[in-house]
DNA sequence: GAACGAAATGAATACGTTTACCGTTGGCAA
DNA sequence: TTGCCAACGGTAAACGTATTCATTTCGTTC
């Protein structure tokens, strides 16, 4: 069942039929409700690989994230699928794990779906697998992946607000050897979070033991591994502040399994606010970054992009700016330390 | 770019070039060879609307879950998402809430982009909202939705297994009175537990009290709410078995904010087994039920679905076990109980 | 009452592929 | 050398829609 179907029955040309489904006011409204009553009567639904073809836009954004296992995706994905579906766009996720045949894949998929923009979440690998996305004009968003770059719109995030608020609450609670777990290195939002660390210990005048720097990987397998060679260190901190979430749910886990009482002898902030956090026994004392408003500006961004007439030379930069949240794991530093 | 440039500059037909693309075993190694070198050259990918408008093939297969934020289902998205790529698939994803004017628009926006087939994982609604995909002889496969029904394949899930063992394992330890915190009523395969759970509790005899099942919504929030309403009941159970894991951690979670220890005071099972239970505090006992089989299951049901030349009038049945996981947060039921 | 213009409709084309169908080529046997 | 067949390549027609351009149908004005 197609269009020529629709106009034979409604007594009209495939023309008044597309502009009757389209809603293009010129025409009569006796004849679009005749051509709608068909549509209806027959449930017909306009074939959008069709649409697509001949008019070039395949209502189509990609979605590229690391894992969406990690908690922090969901939400960001659940966000922007709605704002999308409203907008009559459907999305190509793909979650490739920071695998860069993965996202080569993705790539090639999106530009054989021929899709209307990209918005990349967290970002690692080279940039040259983007090259062939850029090579074509398709509009570019990535999330926090530290400078700007041209051709591609860029949702830098505010760490240091948030991580100074952190060091600030740790410090007024009497810390002064604060630990930190970091992400995996060569993934760009976790060196910039590192970086905001290292810079906040600096301004409230605390030094940094190299020691209590440790790499995670983001992961809760990858907290309990990264709090545990914090441990063999025999260097005590009174205090650790996490890359993200799920590494301090790692963190709370192997505390437990030691016997080390948080907040009693550990105060323990994550980074993200996943929607759990609030929940956790204790429950987590974080840095929020809004998943919601993070995926709105990216599809904002995207969309701004298609509408534009030329494509941009110079990428928009919006801004995401971190807060810290107070629950339940921090508290005062314990005794001698 | 096209295939008519691509031709012209490898000297050849389109023909041929669609040909040699495809892996068409018929055209001569040579000229093969020349239409390759084009493509890669030019940096050429086939337009996939116009496949799909000429072969009839959409490739794409719709996967409709409940909530992407409940972490069930991610892992499942994961898994589905990495089969379907392996087989030149890609999935149209929608988190409907069980809201039915959601459902209502996933099945229009695939029915649109012609999906060969669509996977619901976990059903409460009117049926009658799939029947637009029964009608153009969708393939269909639902997940865990009780009874089979024609032209519809069907996933069933053995709770009786793994709610048998958690019920044994709970009597085993000396509870005797186990409360049961189901899922929203209107969900199957809350209903299907709650039977498997009812069922049980017959099995090694035990009677069970209506004020001891209390109904959930599959949240943490609704594990809260269910667990304060149970125990405002004044009827003390000593165990609690849940619909799902989320539920498991609203009890764990509101257990410690009244002074309830898990397990010493309670034992507590959740339904699911997501990877989260393991690191949760104590690590929860729960019932295994693999999401990546079911994702596996569900997508081969789909693909069989599609390789058959005729539809078929009956779905085929497949069957998923589940299976008790034993972690830290059931013990011995404490003395006078 | 005729001619003109505006507005709406219809015929036809294009979008980028796949594929049925037909034509060409070359090899081999007679 | 001729004829036949097999094998392969090319031409052209689809797929379902949007849209340009030509046509028709009005109402309006002089």
């Amino acid at each position: 069942m197609d269009i020529r179907e629709i106009a034979k029955r409604a007594k009209v040309s495939t023309a008044t039929v597309s502009r009757a489904i389209n809603r293009v006011p010129t025409v009569d409204p006796v004849l679009a409700k005749r051509v709608w009553k068909v549509v209806d009567e027959l449930g017909y639904f306009p074939n959008t690989q069709a649409r697509a073809l001949v008019s070039g836009k395949s209502r189509i954004f990609g979605l590229i994230i690391s894992e969406i296992t990690n908690p922090f995706f969901p939400e960001i994905v659940q966000v922007f699928e709605r704002i999308a579906v409203e907008n009559q766009y459907e999305i190509l996720l793909t979650s490739t794990g920071h695998d860069p045949k993965r996202v080569q894949d993705a790539v090639r998929r999106m530009i054989e779906r021929r899709v209307e923009g990209v918005a990349v979440m967290t970002f690692g690998m080279e940039e040259g697998l983007l090259d062939d996305l850029k090579l074509r004009g398709v509009p570019l968003v990535l999330a926090d992946v530290g400078l700007s770059r041209p051709q591609v719109s860029n949702i830098r995030v505010d760490h240091l607000h948030g991580i100074g608020q952190a060091i600030q609450h740790l410090t007024a609670l009497g810390h002064r050897r604060i630990a930190f777990i970091s992400g995996p290195m060569r993934i760009k939002s976790a060196e910039a979070r590192r970086e905001a660390f290292l810079r906040s210990m600096m301004e409230v005048g605390l030094e940094v033991d190299q020691d209590l720097i440790v790499e995670g990987n983001h992961t809760i397998e990858g907290g309990i591994a990264a709090f545990g060679k914090l441990q063999r260190t025999g260097k005590r901190a009174t205090a650790v502040l996490c890359s993200n979430d799920m590494t301090a749910l790692g963190v709370m886990r192997k505390s437990y399994e030691d016997g080390i009482s948080i907040p009693r002898d550990l105060s323990v902030i994550g980074y993200d606010d996943i929607h759990l956090a609030q929940f956790v026994l204790p429950a987590l004392t974080t840095v929020q970054m809004s998943q919601a408003e993070l995926a709105r500006l990216a599809f904002e961004a995207l969309l701004a992009e298609t509408r534009r007439e030329k494509p941009a030379t110079m990428g928009m930069e919006y801004v995401l700016t971190t807060q810290l949240v107070l629950r339940e794991s921090t508290q005062l530093a314990s005794g001698k330390n």
